[in-house]
DNA sequence: CTTGGTGCAAAACGTTTGCAATGGG
DNA sequence: CCCATTGCAAACGTTTTGCACCAAG
């Protein structure tokens, strides 16, 4: 166990911006002028940029990529540079107010922390996805780490299986299932 | 749940060279002559590229990334293009010889099937990783089953969280723990 | 001889970064 | 007025792909 392996976590001691203490609960955050302030509170400026980034977050009905969030909300609205929104994203996230998930290949998922942490769910067949709240995954992480030691958390990648559908699929016709990639 | 999300899952049903079904036994492959000719048998030819894969895997004591294998066994032994790298350890997992995992960024790790599944579980804080057979996490699949009716399986993505030794290390000191990016 | 595989190079994809200009507090 | 933030473009790390040549069967 020493150098079969990358250094990802690396340089992963840089806090950034007024890093929030791990639990600190976050406020409601369900509309643009919270959320602003919000990010004001923590440090943050208020930019054309970062309203941006906020707003189609908020007008999201599940976790976007960057390039969509860069494109605006539906495509019509002013977008701005992607650079910008991923420095603005890794800004928000530093400050606690936005988190991203990697739901299988493709790009990371960035979603407001409305109201507490989300887990996740998805399935590598139809890469479709299901959010559930920690507290439902309880059970489960206390047998893995029973078990394991492990600490599991589905928060920033999240249990990947088949989905009753596609399971179902799956059986019915062993054609080769999927996971592929 | 419909254009939410990119099509991930797209193309996936191109199988492409003589598919393995879903749950065939793989017989055990610990050398390089029976890599070699379980190869042939499953319809791919032998290259001088391929054998240099096969054998850096054999070599490896656990999961490669393409780049470690395209340098050849210790960075010694003649390396091989890349893209010819890639496109053999599709080859070879289309044909069920080789699997890959993905533990948290970074490249995609390979390795040989040599005696059935691996599962994955790894640590988003120091990156290490343990692996274990498919039975040590059934009464996990099951809970997760029983919960939320998704087959969950940790062998192209693994259980993440903190590994043992983080998660005393986190609790002593909340400054932060990590899961960055 | 045929067709699968190779090497090389370019491109695709998601993400980060350097830099000079700008605008928020 | 200062420095956080921007836009743009270049660079990065990983993976894919187009293409002409080569070699396994």
């Amino acid at each position: 166990m020493s150098e079969r392996q990358v250094d990802y976590a690396a340089e992963q001691r840089d806090a950034r911006v007024r890093p929030v203490a791990a639990a600190e609960p976050l406020p409601a955050t369900g509309d643009l002028t919270s959320a602003i302030s919000l990010m004001r509170q923590r440090g943050l400026r208020t930019s054309a940029a970062r309203r941006l980034v906020l707003e189609a977050l908020l007008a999201a009905d599940g976790p976007m990529s960057a390039e969509q969030i860069a494109q605006g909300i539906g495509g019509r609205v002013p977008s701005s540079d992607i650079g910008s929104v991923y420095r603005n994203l890794q800004a928000l996230e530093d400050v606690g107010i936005v988190r991203h998930v990697h739901l299988g290949h493709g790009p990371g998922l960035h979603a407001l922390v409305v109201s507490g942490r989300r887990e996740y769910l998805t399935c590598e067949r139809c890469a479709d996805y299901r959010v559930v709240a920690p507290q439902q995954l309880d059970e489960v992480r206390e047998l893995i780490e029973r078990q394991f030691g492990y600490r599991a958390s589905f928060t920033h990648f999240p249990i990947v299986g088949l989905c009753p559908a596609c399971a179902a699929a799956v059986s019915a016709s062993p054609s080769r299932s999927a996971e592929r990639r």
